[in-house]
DNA sequence: ATATAATTTTAGGCTAATCTAAAAAATATA
DNA sequence: TATATTTTTTAGATTAGCCTAAAATTATAT
C-alpha cells in the first residue's frame, strides 16, 4: 500500500538525506530545522507523521535516520532535481547558477514515466551541472570516489575540479569570476598558514582563494 | 505591488476563463464548483478572496468575472500548461493522450524565464497537441477563425481536422482507432436522422462517428 | 554531582483550503 | 403573485503545516 507523498514531505526527506551523509548517525531535529529554515517543533510534527508513514525511524530527543523507504523517495526526488537542472543547462541554456530554484519547483512533479523519459532525452547524463552524480531509477547513486576537497589537497598537486559542495548562485558566480568551471584544471601552489588563504594556478594563471572557497571545491586529484 | 499568487488561485482563475469563453455572461458559483470537482460553499470563499486581490470582479448571487489582471494569470497559466505539453509530446515522445495530467502539474512552476526559454526551444509553437492555440507572453491568444465542430459541418463538405474540445485520455484513444489525427482530412457524408450519428470518410475509408464524438471535433472547411 | 545551558517536545493557536448543514436570495412554476 | 425549487452564501468544523511559549529532556561545565 503505497502512502502518497507531498511536496513538504518530499522535502524533509531529502534534508534529512542530505543531512546524514556526513556524519552516519541519527539526524537531530534543530539541524533539519535550520536546513529548511523552519522551527524545531515543526520539525517533530513532521518527524511524527513521517514516522507513522514508516519513513524514518524516529526516537524521541535522539533525532530521526531515514528508512530504506524514505531513503528511496530522497533520492528519487534528488534524481529528479538533477535531471531538470541538466535539461535547463543543456537544453534551455541556462547558467549553471541559475537552475537551483527552478530544480526545486520541477523536481517535486509526480511521473516516473516523465522522469526516466526526461532521463533518456538527456542521454541518461550522470552528473548535474554542478557535478553532483544523478542516482539511477532504484535508487543507486555513484559514490564519489578518489575525490577530496581542494582545501585537502597536498601542495604542489595537480587536479580537476570535479563539483562544488554549494549550489548557491553567489558562490557559483564568483567561482566564474575565477575563471573556475567543472574540468577546470588546478595545481595548488601554496597555503598560507595567516588565514588559509590558498594560490592555485588555473589555466596558466596563479590566483588566490579563499579557504572558505576551497572547501567547497570538489577535486579528483590527477 | 504584484501579489503572489499559488497554485490553487491558478486553478480557479483557469476555471473561471475556460468557462467564461462560452457565453459572456458572468461564471456561476456552482459551474466553478462542478469544474473543479469541489464544493460550492469554497468557490464563494475562494471569490472573495480572488476579488479581494482584484482578480475578478464579484457580486454576491451574481457570479463573477476575471478582471484584466486575472485573465492575464489564467492565460499565463494557459499558457505554460500548452507549452509543456508540446514539450511532452514533441521531445519525450509522449502521446497526445498521456500529457494532460502531467501538464497540470508543470502549468504550475514559477518562472517566466523558464517558460519563455521553453517557448524559444520548442520553435514558438502556436498549438498545443490537440490543436488549442497557446497565448503569447503577453496573454495574446489567437482566434479560432473560420473553424466549427465537425456536427456543424454541412453535408459533402471536406475539412481539416484541427483540434479537439475534449481532451480526455479516452476521447483521444477512440478518435486514434478512427484514425482520427490533427491533420486528416475529413468529408462528411450523411448525418442521420435516427441518432444523429455521422458517416465521414477519413483516408478513403468510411466510418461512422457519434454525434457526441463529432461534437468534440474541431474542423477547418476547406 | 549538581547546576546551567542547550535541545527537543508538547500545548495551544493561526491560516488556507476544504467540507457539511443551515440560512438567505434568486429563479421557476402553478 | 404566491409558493416551490434551485442556487448561493454563511456559519461552524476539519486538516496540514506552520508558529510561539512553556515544559521536558539531554548535554555540558563547574
Amino acid at each position: 500500500m503505497r502512502h502518497f507523498i507531498n511536496h513538504t514531505e518530499e522535502n524533509y526527506l531529502k534534508a534529512i538525506y542530505s543531512l546524514s551523509q556526513k556524519p552516519n548517525q541519527g539526524v537531530s531535529t534543530n539541524a533539519i530545522a535550520k536546513s529548511l529554515d523552519t522551527k524545531a517543533s515543526s520539525v517533530t510534527d513532521m518527524m511524527q507523521k513521517l514516522a507513522e508513514k514508516g519513513l524514518v525511524s524516529y526516537k524521541k530527543y535522539y533525532g530521526v535516520q531515514l528508512t530504506s523507504s524514505g531513503q528511496l523517495i530522497a533520492l528519487n526526488t534528488i534524481r529528479k532535481h538533477r535531471l531538470w537542472e541538466v535539461f535547463l543547462v543543456d537544453k534551455l541554456s541556462f547558467n549553471w547558477d541559475e537552475v537551483h530554484e527552478i530544480a526545486e519547483q520541477l523536481e517535486h512533479i509526480q511521473s516516473s514515466e516523465l522522469t526516466n523519459r526526461l532521463d533518456i532525452f538527456l542521454g541518461n547524463p550522470k552528473f548535474d551541472p554542478h557535478g553532483d552524480p544523478i542516482p539511477n531509477s532504484q535508487g543507486e547513486i555513484e559514490n564519489y570516489h578518489d575525490t577530496l576537497l581542494l582545501s585537502e589537497l597536498e601542495i604542489g598537486a595537480f587536479c580537476t575540479l570535479v563539483g562544488v559542495a554549494d549550489s548557491s548562485s553567489v558562490f557559483l558566480k564568483h567561482l566564474e569570476k575565477s575563471q573556475l568551471k567543472l574540468g577546470s584544471e588546478i595545481r595548488l601552489i601554496n597555503v598560507f598558514e595567516y588565514d588559509r588563504s590558498l594560490s592555485i594556478e588555473v589555466a596558466n594563471i596563479q590566483r588566490s582563494i579563499s579557504n572558505r572557497v576551497a572547501d567547497n571545491l570538489i577535486v579528483k586529484p590527477l
